[in-house]
DNA sequence: AACGTTGAAATAGTTC
DNA sequence: GAACTATTTCAACGTT
């Protein structure tokens, strides 16, 4: 950042300005999920339950995503093992 | 857990979906954050200075400085004074 | 921390060292766990696998306990709904 | 995916294992130091401070008072150097 | 070798 | 004030 107070320190100026603007609403989002579960609270209802019910939703893909990379990953390992004698045994084994 | 209780079980679903719409905002102004500091780096700023920078403008001054007097004290007990930013002066301020 | 140099002093410079020495002691652990990444991919392994293969199996448990939690919760919250009137039918529905 | 390849596979079988063994044990120096944390809290010290404190001790002299410069180089340029501890020399030198 | 991506660690905030 | 959750930060890894 050479030339302090000119043109550069506008630019981060304006950087800075935008993301602190941005936060500002990020936070205000969050302040507003706070109230939806103060509602939900005050017209009886559990926000742990709540709270449970939407990582619940939320991970659900989350977990299908990671099962198949991890799926990908074992099959490309035996795809590896499957070059080499022991290994194609290995898989004709596991195939059947 | 379909529809439980009826009525409250729709009260539940709407308050749930509201979070989740709120939640995926917030989530697109964080990759909003996130894009400006990748700006500002390809423009040659260093993020985590303007990081430290950020959260220095939106700290509390008073309890800012109290903090950084308190290291001080600590470093100093610790035999390790030899390049605090604040001085000897908050050391002695604090003892006081 | 009154005192600052004597007993109170004394005290702090002992926990810091200790914490120090200990996170010392991490950080070594932390390096061999790296050597045995390094030979094993040496050796011809996929470490990527291998990290993978570990992930799953820590993470059963996990999700095991996080399932059974997950439950937990949920029956508590029929148990909720249970004592309404229309709470009770639904329980029956699903009980059903 | 148990054994697949023969010897391969039990070799990989003894990395992983090696490694969880690692791991468990970095868990519970992670844990010591947790505990002692702790301990110095009930000991009235501020632990936030003592982290920073540790944190200073651990980092580079020349690196960290580089960071501090350009923070205030930063704060300068944003307008807002009010109270920044290395000051205006700092500035100056960084300008140089 | 820098870049983005990911996983772990620390910190802050919230609830009971 | 103690525990839990959520957010943020830091470091490692593979990738290009």
């Amino acid at each position: 950042m050479p030339d302090i107070g000119g043109i550069a320190g506008e630019q981060l100026r304006q950087y800075v300005e935008l993301i602190e603007r941005l936060e500002e609403e990020k936070a205000a989002i969050a302040g507003d999920i706070k109230e939806v579960f103060a509602e939900a609270k005050a017209a009886g209802f559990d926000t742990k339950v709540m709270r449970a019910a939407i990582k619940h939703r939320k991970a659900d893909p989350a977990t299908r995503d990671e099962q198949a990379a991890l799926l990908a990953v074992y099959l490309q390992a035996l795809g590896d093992y499957a070059s080499t004698p022991l290994g194609q045994a290995a898989v004709d084994r596991v195939a059947a």
